[in-house]
DNA sequence: AAAATTTCGTACAATATTGTCTTAAATATA
DNA sequence: TATATTTAAGACAATATTGTACGAAATTTT
């Protein structure tokens, strides 16, 4: 479904709005510490949420990421959009030719129409979720983005 | 979402089906060729198929692989379970800890009500769409299958 | 029975994904 | 200014996925 490269982008940034501090940044030791994830690995990922202004990074002592957006802003369909690009929302799921709904319906499959409400429903549900809907429904953070 | 040996196994069961005459195989390379996909891999994947009995092969001339049951009795999500296995349906599509239904809702993210309902809805697709309807309801078949 | 065809099974190879390491750059503190 | 800390960047390494090659086994045709 999502890499997992994306999923441990997801994890981060969530961890992000449930444990930011106005003005204040989180290193990637400590987030890859409370997610049990690879540290080196957990900075490429949020380098590249940073590049894309998603999360602001400063060096140095007392460095480290932060959110560059209000959490509502943020939505999971733009961190996979970040890390992982948009075909798991288009694509065809079973890997048939061109899936396009904009074509007449002698050219589609017989599954065609089916699939496209699920994978409707699949990319409303990524957009429609913020991070903030994570940060407020969480109260055992740890326990739901630990493993 | 799918792995492409996945997307490879729908497209050709969907073949066979689509192409099967009463009592006759079809082979590797004639499949490979019409669905332009590299026929030793092609091989590997029907074999696996063979194996769980989804699938019948003889070797010699003549020789090949047809459909070990009615194209009515095999469902997308048959195929996908043979090849993938069933982690797809089952696994939180976020990356987050236990995703299961059966919890306390204090237990449960923020996310999961949305979550497992498109998750149902992606099985469910998969669990009523049968190879028989992709054989009846496809008459270009080629346009559809070859890339 | 011999030859040809085609799957089967395993081992091998290429590529993509995932993960690690090292050095440089930036910032804060002493 | 010097030092410590921490991200940035890119090279490197391990693993998983995808793809190839080849010999063996089975079946048909000659
Ligand atoms: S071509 Fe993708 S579902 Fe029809
Ligand atoms: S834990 Fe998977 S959606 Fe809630």
């Amino acid at each position: 479904m999502l890499s997992n490269t994306c999923k441990y982008g997801i994890r981060a940034v969530i961890y992000l709005a449930v444990n930011q501090i106005e003005g204040k940044k989180i290193g990637i030791k400590k987030i890859s510490e409370e997610l049990t994830l690879p540290a080196p690995f957990l900075g490429k990922i949020l380098q590249m949420l940073a590049k894309k202004k998603m999360l602001a990074s400063t060096k140095g002592p007392n460095g480290g990421f932060s959110l560059a957006k209000d959490a509502e802003d943020i939505t999971l369909f733009d961190i996979v959009e970040a890390i992982d690009g948009t075909d798991v929302f288009e694509q065809c799921m079973i890997g048939l030719k061109i899936c396009e709904d904009d074509k007449s319906k002698e050219e589609k499959c017989p599954f065609h129409e089916k699939s496209s409400v699920v994978r409707t429903k699949f990319y409303n549900a990524f957009k429609q979720q913020t991070v903030k809907d994570f940060s407020t429904g969480i109260k055992n953070a740890d326990e739901i983005l630990t493993f």
